[in-house]
RNA sequence: GCUGGUGUAGCUCAGUGGUAGAGCAGCGGUUUCGUAAACCGCAGGUCGUCGGUUCAAGUCCGACCACCAGCUCCA
């Protein structure tokens, strides 16, 4: 027998009898090992515990807390269901069944049953029962043609038509009781390792997520190793559930969504208005500091000027119909402000000496979002941009990529906001999705990878997320429920000064073309208070709190120094409310502490007395008593500060 | 847009074909109170909308609207 050399991860290197398997290295370092390793790591692939090694390689063992093995035991989770759906439901047909960030799922076609929460439960139940049976999960290998051969007999035509793709290679399968899949694997030894299951919800899915094919129905679950740690998952999706800005924007009394407004047009109520106004104040004060200047535009605009821009043809589909005249002239609801923008740079010779002119907007925009797409305030049909255009000369490009860049991190910075980094670049294969020459588009994502490398930012490319104008840096955020949604963006655009015809005289006397780059910090400002309440969980940052007090008279008998102390603060600018009612303080302070009011005032006998209020603050309760104006001001530079904590 | 689910008072929810209910919030009164819910009373509804079945519909059927989950899309 020939010996084959494994290196392990700390370097160490050992010799095996070719052919031999993870498990059985894993038993030979340990037997604790042995029973946690869930896959191995063979030469950077991962691989079956079970699956035999032929020669040399690097080695891994992986356990839960590694994402190769959780991805092993998701995935065999996913089987162990599909097994499970083809005892409950025999003759069901199969499409594919990964592992997912959390858990995994699997999307089946029923014919004409639909699944109900009963079904689930016992999808579930059963699923228990095989997994205690522990039974193996065995790896074939079979030529092509056997394989399709072996689906045929069981009519199952997704996976024949997955098959297709392969052809020629050989193939592998996957058994274990009585279900055998297409799968390249890998998967757990036994199903026994599976040990606490939840069927989490079941909604359609298009085969291979093109809306032409069929929809199949896509079940959702997660398995842990151990109750516990189901349980604790369990929580945290209410937890999530809890911080959801729809719930938290109805009861604190942010927002409102109303059809009898309109599906997506969100109306801002006095406590949310505070929050989006505080917002374009930080960013008008950052905006000033770096030069921009304000401009106005109107909502809507003659539709020749998004032929212009070669908005309309491309996005027909998400705008509102157009507003036909009589006359014949059609208007568009603006489904963005950079035309109006443009308008106001070529309304008059601009000079180099005049670059980079940066123009800065809150500009509320419409698009025809589809019917199912819309979501509290993340997803609107009516939204208002943090917009600005920057057009500068060439050589100005880099250094205001670098700037606006910046800025958005510094923004992001302030809320304490975790971001991940995208480097939107065109796809090269679909190029009929973009405008502009590809040598504007070379250049442009050379760019803007050049200013990322400069800066040291971590980002990652996403091929094919451009807009269809240039490339873009986007910013994206995960909401409460883990779902990305894209915040600020910076694009950097070749084509618009192009089809508009932008210009400015050079040093030299000449015509040039300025570049532009479009840029929204906060990207929308209802996606981004959106966010931002599931950020906090509505427990909001002083300066951005809606009431940042309440005076709690202890009893009537103290109405009128609790009127003093409210007009002190409210004459500083401080928001804050008094109150009045004839209700115990303990009444007072627990409805208070609903309405996460950072500071509640609580003032009485002694606090008269001395000038003085009882601090609570929301969530920590008593912190003793101080004299109202050094309240004041401790709280007056909290608010200026921005701080993130109190 | 597609698939599935949901829609009863401001909010959370009960109500399985026979006169629409509870708690909280609201309003009126009593109480004058010290750090998360005092007490008594009152009011509140075209049961999402429209149509159908039935002697009778919140309840059964259909269409539409909105919301929720996911898919597709996203300048």
């Amino acid at each position: 027998m020939n010996k084959i050399k494994i290196t392990f991860p700390d370097g160490n290197q050992k010799e095996f009898e070719q052919g031999i398997t993870g498990l059985k290295i894993a038993e030979g370092i340990s037997k604790g090992l042995a029973k946690e390793a869930l896959a191995v790591e063979v030469n950077g692939e991962v691989w079956d515990l079970n699956r035999p090694i032929n020669q040399d390689a690097s080695f891994k063992i992986l356990k839960w807390s590694d994402d190769g093995g959780k991805d092993a035991y998701w995935h065999s989770s996913a089987h162990l269901m599909a097994e499970a759906v083809e005892v409950l439901f025999p003759g069901a047909k199969f499409g594919i069944g990964p592992a997912i960030e959390n858990g995994f799922y699997y999307d089946l076609d029923l014919g004409d049953h639909s699944l109900t929460k009963e079904d689930l439960q016992k999808i579930e139940d059963k699923m228990n029962e095989l997994a205690s049976r522990d039974v193996p999960f065995v790896r074939e290998e079979k030529k092509w043609e056997d394989a399709v051969e072996f689906f045929k007999k069981k009519g199952d035509q997704y996976k024949l038509e997955l098959l297709d793709e392969f052809k020629g290679q050989t193939i592998s399968l996957y058994h274990h009781g009585s279900f055998t899949d297409l799968c390249r694997g890998p998967h757990l030894p036994s199903t026994g390792k599976i040990k606490a299951i939840k069927i989490l919800s079941v909604a359609g899915a298009y085969w291979r997520g093109n809306e032409k094919n069929k929809m199949m129905q896509r079940i959702y679950g997660i398995t842990f190793p151990n109750k516990k740690e189901l349980d604790e998952y369990l929580f945290r999706l209410e937890e999530a559930k809890r911080r959801d800005h729809r719930k938290l924007g109805a009861e604190m009394e942010l927002f409102l969504l109303t059809p009898k407004v309109g599906s997506g047009l969100p109306l801002w109520l006095p406590k949310g208005t505070i929050i989006r106004e505080s917002l374009i104040q930080f960013l008008k004060e950052e905006q000033y500091k770096r030069g921009y200047q304000g401009v106005v535009t109107p909502h809507i605009a003659n539709l020749d000027l998004y032929k212009t821009s070669g908005h309309y043809p491309y996005y027909k589909d998400s705008q509102f119909p157009p507003i036909q005249l009589e006359s014949g002239e059609a208007f568009l609801l603006k489904p963005m402000n950079c035309p109006h923008h443009h308008m106001i740079y070529s309304m008059k010779p601009r000079s180099y000496r005049d670059l980079p002119i940066r123009l800065a907007e809150y500009g509320t925009v419409y698009r025809y979002e589809q019917s199912g797409e819309m979501n509290g305030l993340t997803r609107v049909r009516g939204f208002t941009q943090d917009d600005a255009h920057i057009y500068c000369a060439h050589d100005q490009l880099k250094a205001e990529i670098k700037a606006t860049i910046e800025l958005t991190q510094l923004v992001f910075r302030t809320f304490g906001m975790d971001v991940k980094t995208r480097l939107s670049y065109r796809d090269d294969k679909n190029t009929e999705k973009y405008g502009g020459e590809a040598a504007f588009w070379d250049q442009a994502q050379r760019e803007i990878k050049e200013v990322a490398d400069d800066i040291k930012l971590d980002y990652f490319i996403g091929i094919g997320e451009a807009s269809f104008y240039g490339p873009k840096v986007d910013f994206m955020v995960k909401d409460a429920l883990n779902r990305t949604w894209q915040l600020g963006t910076v694009q950097v655009d070749y084509v618009m000064p192009e089809r508009f015809q932008l210009e400015y005289i050079g040093q030299d006397g000449q015509k040039h073309r300025p570049v532009i780059i479009h840029r929204a910090p906060f990207g929308s400002l209802e996606r981004f208070v959106g966010i931002l309440i599931e950020h906090f969980a509505g427990e909001f940052p002083l300066w951005l709190a809606p009431t940042q007090a309440a005076v709690l008279p202890v009893s009537d008998v103290f109405l009128d120094y609790a009127r003093e102390v409210f007009s002190a603060l409210k004459e500083s600018g401080i928001r804050v409310e008094l109150d009045d009612r004839n209700e115990k303080v303990g009444y007072k302070i627990r409805d208070w502490e609903t309405k996460k009011v950072p500071f509640m005032l609580v003032v009485g006998e002694k606090e008269k007395n001395g000038g003085l209020v009882s601090v609570r603050q929301h969530k920590k309760g008593d912190q003793g008593t101080v004299k109202v104006e050094e309240f004041r001001e401790r709280i007056l530079e909290n608010i200026k500060a921005r701080s993130l904590t109190i």
